[in-house]
DNA sequence: GGCTAAGCGAGACGGTACGTCCCGTCTTTGC
DNA sequence: GCAAAGACGGGACGTACCGTCTCGCTTAGCC
């Protein structure tokens, strides 16, 4: 609930202290004991600080865990031009599995998402800050490589593309918790832009947990 | 919690009435105000009986909800032959993204998949016997394919071709919202066995909601 | 609820086994826990029956617990004739505080006291069955030395004996927890009859529990 | 369950219109429905507060009782100097006999005396806070008595008196529900003190209810 | 330098739902 | 027809958090 900065702010000035002992409160409970357990009242009792500071900053828990992981996480996405489709999905790909591979923000990320799906309020918001920006970044990627006329000989429809590559990942995420490694990069590279490099499965399909 | 079966089953029976009656309830409030205003008192109350009795046969509301859908969805995946891989592929998807084009059921996969996030025993429960028993067809489906001889020149792994299919399923569902139509069908039998029939594009790919 | 027994009672006869058994697990979980604590689902449990077989016999569990002490302590009062007013009414005092000596006794007396002043339907049962016997038989007392002219010069009036003595009685089983011996008879003969014999108090008046 | 007065009190305070709220709504309930009827969920519901108030503040409903039946009797006992020992008896007598010839006031001591043998640490509090205070002034009483040389030529142990004065007192309230009327408080002061002025009898000594 | 605003930790408040316990009843099988 | 078993509708329990509302205190402009 950000007020006006143009304001001429008179009073008290936010304590960016709590604002840390909040955020890194959050963060600690829900590796220690899941997003179900969270709550307003255990992020204040561990972070020292009042309830009433909390919904004075956040409008939910949710909310408050959404920016103690863009506190601790880089979670910007970069374009680069790296010359080919190929080249340039394998590079966004690598980037992004990235946070999935460490275990504290799938976790995280998967609070989120469940988080998004029970309080439609918040589910806007996080589509809007956050999975929002990673599909306009894809798209980028991908009208790059149709102006370039890199585009394989019959590709998905262009709308299906960021679908099926945070599909896979956040269905790996979300049940399989299966990996996020090279060989799914590969994978997804070749089926997208029809240049795998090695054809190296990850063995067995069915693995869970 | 079903008993052992083979138990002499002594003392009264358990009642159909309120079995049915109870994930009627859970259907229609889940329907009515979503599943974050479902609450076992809610249910009991709308069903006409004791909270104990749910708490007898169901060990969390999520469990109420699954069977709620599983008796009134027919979530059986039939796996006939079609001849092809492609054939094949388009029936099962076909057959599998009808269940999401009902509004109601996507809500309660939504609600579902949401809570197998928050709690790791029913994600369990629900993996094993909802999504395990989808992964597990569309497997065969492959295999098929593969003893024909019918897979694409440079296909993905097969592990990876459950996760590309039931990713973009589930991200269309719980992210963008977006349609389960016969456009992505064909994009996905295009992309997964190289022989798309059209190419109608969905086209905005940022349709939200 | 006994039935009457003139009828020629066809079926199944009540089990003395289960009476028994019911009977003697009130009164085992009452000295364990409380009776509070005392259920008629624990019952049922500890004695091996349904719990229908309780509802059949008996219209609360207070009743249980009344009618187990009854068949285990000797609670008739005889009032033999010895002679003189003091020496009857140590003799009745003697025999009556005999059972509040006994400390199971005396803890199922406080519930069954307790009980009696929430349910007013068993109060009325208890005080038909257990106080109001022995009030009369005090009161045949009180009457025989009158006929004899064996009261002291300046009496209590007759209907206020039993409440000193029953009211002493139950006051130090519910309120003091103090001992019911020799000293408080001959303090009770003494007030009474004008004849106590010896003058051993009990020492500090205000001993609780 | 009061906190330390020395404390520098942080926080909002204690809401004394709660406070009161529950205290006349527990008395409400309880000559209404009776004790047993008497529910903390109906307290809050009638008090127009939340359970959490409640369970801040009393341990039990029976200390709410207590606390209201304090707030609403004037329960506090003197022992004024009147001359002689059967005079001071008389005068601690009409006051004690008092209150419970009020239905609603003997009613609650019912309860409370009941709830004291259900829950022996409510026994503890009540005996330390009601039935304590009311022994210490008798007690002051009898000592006043023998530093006077008041006391008749054979009294009951000092030990005693208390006993037989609260205990008939008792013993009516809860069993025989008989009158705490003058005749009585004169069959005790002759009893105890020598010196009855009247011998009106109170007739039936079997009445009951 | 006092005045007026915030922000802060603390904690009580009215509420809602939790999951459990037990009530007294009903239904089933077996003796 | 009684008995053990056990599911049933119901009601209260005591707890956990919710989001809100005072409190006394601290920290900042602003007159």
């Amino acid at each position: 609930v950000p007020t006006d900065p143009q304001a001429p702010r008179r009073g008290r000035r936010r304590s960016e202290e709590s604002r840390a002992a909040i955020l890194a409160a959050a963060l600690d409970l829900v590796t220690e004991a899941g997003f179900a357990a969270l709550t307003v009242e255990g992020i204040a009792a561990r972070a020292g600080t009042g309830k009433q500071t909390i919904y004075r900053w956040w409008p939910t828990k949710a909310d408050v865990l959404a920016e103690a992981l863009a506190s601790r996480a880089a979670l910007d996405v970069t374009v680069a031009d790296h010359g080919s489709y190929a080249a340039d999905l394998r590079a966004f790909l690598t980037d992004t599995f990235r946070l999935g591979r460490e275990a504290w923000i799938a976790e995280t990320l998967r609070a989120l998402m469940a988080q998004a799906q029970l309080d439609p309020a918040f589910g806007e918001r996080f589509r809007a800050s956050f999975t929002g920006a990673r599909r306009d970044a894809l798209h980028a990627v991908v009208d790059r490589a149709a102006a370039r006329g890199d585009l394989p000989p019959r590709p998905a429809s262009p709308g299906t593309v960021p679908d099926l590559v945070f599909g896979v990942l956040w269905y790996r995420i979300l049940v399989t918790h299966g990996p996020l490694d090279d060989a799914l990069v590969e994978d997804l590279v070749g089926v997208l832009a029809g240049d795998g490099r090695r054809r190296s499965s990850c063995g067995d399909p069915f693995q869970r947990e």
